[in-house]
RNA sequence: GGGGGUGUAGCUCAGCUGGUUAGAGCGUCUGCCUGUCACGCAGAAGGUCGCGGGUUCGAGUCCCGUCGCUCCCGCCA
């Protein structure tokens, strides 16, 4: 007999099934033994009765997260016995045949079966392989797994190229030393830690495309919301007529992926008790006007002569955006110059950019801007930011033979996750995180 | 890189000013139970109190060192 899905089993109501799983949670009443069997596609409940005497046998050696194979036929629950917590409540398998493909250890570290898993990050992640079988972390990976299908739907329909650029570069210059060294044969080479030289040269050829890809970033952070490697949801689009038509375009991807979670992730949204995000315009504000208002209305200044915003501060915007506008998301643009990297398009005030950040609840989840696309201009730039030409001749061999005004975007795809469902740590979103300690497993 | 917090059973934690045999809940194991669904009831096992040193008649508790974990800042996504 061909194996049945759980989800599948309520249409199937009086025949007899295969079904196949891990044992959920185990109760033993004696003559009765109930067992919860999960599979991918949710749990139900069996009924294990003496009459079947090698399935009733087998069962009272059975213990949680055993993977078993049964034989059983779908009834109707008995009048009272349904259980509304589960889509089969109204459903039970009376097993007949029960056969174990794998034991598991009596003493689990983690318990799948429970509602909350309040373990600490450490317990979470060291036994991963167990804690994501528990409902509310596989809901994560669930949403996390839409988000990414989201992302590409929505660019892929707006003319963008999907590209994957390459992680194992040659000279770290772009920033500073945040870079992981590796070993290339008979020479050493760098982890990318963004793919904005490569994307860059993708408008070149493409006009529009966006990468999914992992970055490696070598600081050494101990906060909630970094990690070393993480996945970039990143594009870069050509003909631009200011950095104003990125934002749309990063605005409009926002609102898909919302609208996605709205559609897909209702069950998984309600596991983690999260709030829904705003699906609204996404207000606009200065770097100095967010200054402004945080001084005004929070009475919190920046240090003298200091043109930025630190954690507090975008905690406090994201606070204040929502009560003024009803948005879980804010642009704050027109940063320093001083602030940020060579390539960003200076503003018609040159001590500031055409640039933004996203933020969303009060987290920082992507930057952007426009780029400047005129090679002496970007030549001038890099020698302006203290660094040698020399060093960029591949990056500015893009810009030899005709680049078009462009921007785009870098946004943390784990960060969108852990502020949806107010996870504590951005780690909670990585299936196998990696910081400065772990590097296992 | 700078600054805080913390380490007691498989997990989550309590343990006041130092004082007999270190506790709880959950989990595990054994027994009983034919309608439970986080089943219930009865019993049991399980700890070198992170590690090393010190003070003391006596240290889970105080001091020093060390290691681990965790958070904040810097930096960023």
């Amino acid at each position: 007999m061909e194996r049945m899905l759980i989800g599948e089993t309520p249409q199937h109501i009086g025949e007899s099934v295969r079904l196949a799983g891990w044992v959920h949670i185990r109760r033993d009443h004696g003559k009765l033994i109930f067992i919860d069997l999960r599979d991918r596609s949710g749990k139900i409940q069996m009924i294990i009765v003496p009459d079947h005497v090698e399935a009733y046998e087998a069962a009272k050696g059975v213990r949680n997260e055993f993977v078993i194979d049964i034989v059983g036929k779908v009834k109707s629950r008995p009048g009272g016995a349904q259980n509304e917590k589960i889509s089969t409540g109204n459903v039970e398998i009376e097993v007949e045949q029960l056969k174990v493909l794998a034991v598991a250890e009596n003493v689990l570290p983690v318990e799948p079966s429970s509602d909350t898993l309040d373990v600490n990050l450490k317990t979470l992640l060291d036994n991963r392989q167990l804690s994501l079988r528990n409902a509310k972390v596989n809901a994560i990976f669930r949403i996390y797994s839409s988000m990414l299908r989201a992302y590409d739907a929505v660019l892929s329909q707006d003319g963008f190229l999907e590209i994957k650029t390459p992680k194992i570069l040659s000279s770290a210059t772009e920033g500073g030393a945040n870079f992981f060294k590796v070993k290339y044969f008979d020479r050493s080479a760098y982890l990318a830690q963004s793919p904005q030289f490569y994307k860059q040269a993708g408008v070149g050829a493409f006009e529009r495309v966006f990468e999914i890809g992992t970055v490696f970033r070598a600081e050494p952070h101990f906060t909630t919301r970094h990690v070393n490697e993480y996945t970039g949801l990143d594009a870069e689009m050509g003909f631009i007529e200011s950095f104003s038509d990125v934002m749309d375009e990063l605005e409009k991807t926002m609102m898909f992926i919302f609208k996605t979670f709205q559609d897909e992730c209702a069950e998984e949204m309600a596991l983690h008790e999260a709030q829904m995000p705003s699906i609204v315009a996404i207000p606009r504000l200065k770097l100095t006007e967010a200054l402004q208002i945080l001084e005004q209305q929070y009475g919190k200044k920046m240090e003298d002569g200091v043109v930025d915003i630190d954690p507090e501060g975008e905690r406090l915007i994201g606070e204040y955006v929502k009560k003024e506008y009803g948005s879980d998301l804010v642009f704050l643009t027109h940063y320093p110059t001083v602030a940020r990297p060579f390539y960003v398009m200076p503003n018609e005030d040159p001590q500031f950019t055409d640039s933004f950040d996203l933020l969303f609840r009060g987290l920082e989840i992507a930057s952007g801007g426009q780029r400047i696309h005129n090679y002496a201009d970007l030549a001038k730039n890099i020698q302006l930011h203290g660094l040698n030409p020399d060093e960029f001749k591949h990056y500015l061999d893009n810009f030899r033979f005709g680049m078009p005004p462009h921007g785009g975007w870098g946004l943390g795809s784990e960060r969108i996750v852990q502020k949806l469902l107010g996870l504590k740590s951005v780690k909670e979103a990585i299936l196998f995180p990696r910081d400065v300690k772990r590097l296992t497993p």
